[in-house]
DNA sequence: TATTGTTATACTCTATAACTATA
DNA sequence: TATAGTTATAGAGTATAACAATA
């Protein structure tokens, strides 16, 4: 029986990347909250008043997408709403917010540890610019 | 307006990966396929009369999920399902499940191409050496 | 005119539990 | 007793179109 996809960087991506987000999830579930929510949480605790939109754009999450993800995570007490103007909501961590953003974060660093040494040592300097370069890079042919 | 996560693995292997897979299926939206169709084409393609269970397993789809899948790919003509014993399905391609495997294969081959060709090419050595290891490594601590 | 937030909707992917029939 | 296929169901995540209010 073989795989004739195990050879294909984008193949090896998807899958590599399925794998490891489950690990964050079963991680993150002792929070009840789930890998988005926290880069969510995260997003706003280094940026308290962004904007419901420019959130979304940073995390390519679209409008229609955020609205009842934000509305989720004010119904758990987690994120406060503001009116900046007449049309954008600003931001930000309600205390009891702060401390499970602070949380997630600690769980977070944790599972980008673990995840980084599943790479052999020599190699490692490499991940991060590789998968940059992945996302939005333009190589040089 | 920072982004505290883009200096993170886990979160960059989330976001490329979820970029490239947008890219393919774009590609192979041409041929009315989405990247699981097509990956699970050339599975068949490279394995005629692989079970439904051992392509699951393959491509860590659960049992439950293969049913709706293959009766997808049957309804579309590409896929055969011919009874090995009491309760296998062995899976073939059809002629045209050929034909359109092919070509789902140089478009994904198309793709491999333009998605490696991102990295500069002093790194491209080692992006599946790390994406291997980023899916299911053990690393050297 | 462009943007923010919103509603409605639909599709893909993933997950679990339970059933049957077969090995 | 374990496995293959199946049904039903639910939850994430993502996508588009359209609308009102505001800049």
């Amino acid at each position: 029986m073989q795989d004739p996809l195990t050879s294909l960087p984008g193949y090896l991506l998807r899958r590599a990347s399925t794998a490891s987000l489950a690990e964050l999830n079963q991680k993150l579930a002792v929070l009840t909250l789930r890998h988005s929510d926290a880069s969510l949480l995260l997003l706003i605790g280094s940026n308290p008043g962004i904007t419901q939109s420019e959130a979304g754009r940073i995390l390519d999450i679209q409008r229609a997408n955020m609205v009842p993800f934000i509305a989720r995570l004010e119904a758990q007490g987690l994120v406060r709403r503001q009116q900046v103007d007449g049309r954008s909501q600003g931001l930000s961590l309600t205390s009891m917010g702060e401390d499970v953003m602070l949380r997630a974060r600690g769980l977070i660093e944790e599972y980008e540890r673990q995840l980084l040494n599943k790479v052999p040592s020599d190699m490692r300097p490499f991940v991060v610019p590789i998968l940059l370069s992945l996302w939005n890079g333009a190589g040089d042919a």
